[in-house]
DNA sequence: TCGATTTGACCGAT
DNA sequence: ATCGGTCAAATCGA
């Protein structure tokens, strides 16, 4: 599927984020279903949102062939690896087997999986900072790869308990690249997570700014991934988000698995109050945006 | 000194 | 028997 209209890429690079976190929220309800003793009706109903997901962004993203176990899903900032949901029983049980290393290439190869527990992995040309506190304690050579394999547990795992596993290596095609494969929720105080990164951007739903000046858009970046499930409106978030999300110059809003986008009006300043402690933690960048920034716009 | 990282050993799954 | 994941003693460094 080729866009040459910049206005239509965007939009298909909305609709992906949103098809993305929406393959994401059907694996976690389908975790949940799971979990319990859902009745085979709800599982069933799950499993087609999951096929659903699974056929739409094969189709945006060229995968249709593939029959792998993943399914790989560029986006503006990251490449994710989302496990593929099929109707038959087999490859529905598949999901929650972690494939990590052979994920794009060879779907064929034999692997032995050890992991069963259900994973995301996330390609950045970095190491990724996702705003929890992470400690190394291992690093392997893998069979057949290039690059050795670095192992993170939560740093509160004996604290609070907090079963969270990362795995980083490079990737075997692109060294620039770091793989970033997460096992398992955090379950440890989430009041040490960073504040997101905040952008301001002067477009709007693909259209220039000046189409609408007394607009514009507000994106707060998500660093919490692959814990995007957090959305802002329904648990805590920094305290400048919260304030734009009270405020009345809000507009609209709208969430993807990388952000949070406010449509803000622009008539007049928005004040932050630091009412809370969560406030003091802000990047400056942020502090700076706010009172310098915006009572120029 | 103490928390984080390194690295060889160990163990369980395949 | 092999391999991937984890443990834990040694080491590092702030």
């Amino acid at each position: 599927m080729e866009c040459t209209w910049p206005a239509s890429r965007k939009l298909q690079e909305k609709v992906k984020e949103e098809l993305l976190r929406g393959h994401e929220l059907a694996n976690q309800l389908r975790l949940v279903v799971g979990n319990g003793d859902g009745g085979l009706l709800a599982k069933g109903f799950v499993k087609k949102i999951g096929c659903s997901f699974t056929s739409c962004l094969s189709l945006l993203t060229g995968n249709h062939e593939s029959k792998g176990e993943y399914i790989q899903v560029s986006t503006g900032r990251s490449t994710f690896a989302l496990p593929t949901i099929v109707e038959s029983s087999s490859s529905w049980d598949a999901l929650k087997t972690i494939k990590s290393r052979e994920t794009f290439t060879d779907s064929g190869s034999s692997s032995k999986k050890r992991k069963t527990s259900h994973s995301w992995s996330r390609d950045a040309p970095d190491f990724i900072d996702d705003g929890h506190a992470w400690r190394k304690y291992g690093q392997k050579q893998i069979l057949n790869a290039r690059h050795p394999r670095s192992y993170f547990r939560c740093s509160h795992k004996y604290e609070q308990g907090c079963k969270a596993t990362k795995q980083v290596q490079k990737v075997e095609d692109d060294p620039s690249l770091f793989r970033t494969t997460y096992f398992g929720n955090h379950t440890c105080n989430h009041s040490l997570l960073k504040s997101p990164e905040l952008i301001l951007d002067n477009v709007i739903g693909g259209s220039p700014i000046e189409e609408s000046n007394s607009m514009f858009t507000i994106t707060f970046e998500n660093n919490n991934l692959p814990y995007e499930l957090e959305h802002p409106f329904f648990s805590s978030n920094t305290s400048i988000e919260r304030e734009i999300i009270k405020s009345n110059h809000v507009v609209s809003s709208h969430s993807s698995s990388l952000s949070f986008d406010y449509l803000v009006q622009r008539d007049q300043p928005m004040l932050f109050e630091s009412s809370e402690p969560a406030s003091s933690r802000l990047p400056a960048m942020m502090e700076y945006f706010a009172q310098e920034i915006l009572p120029m716009l």
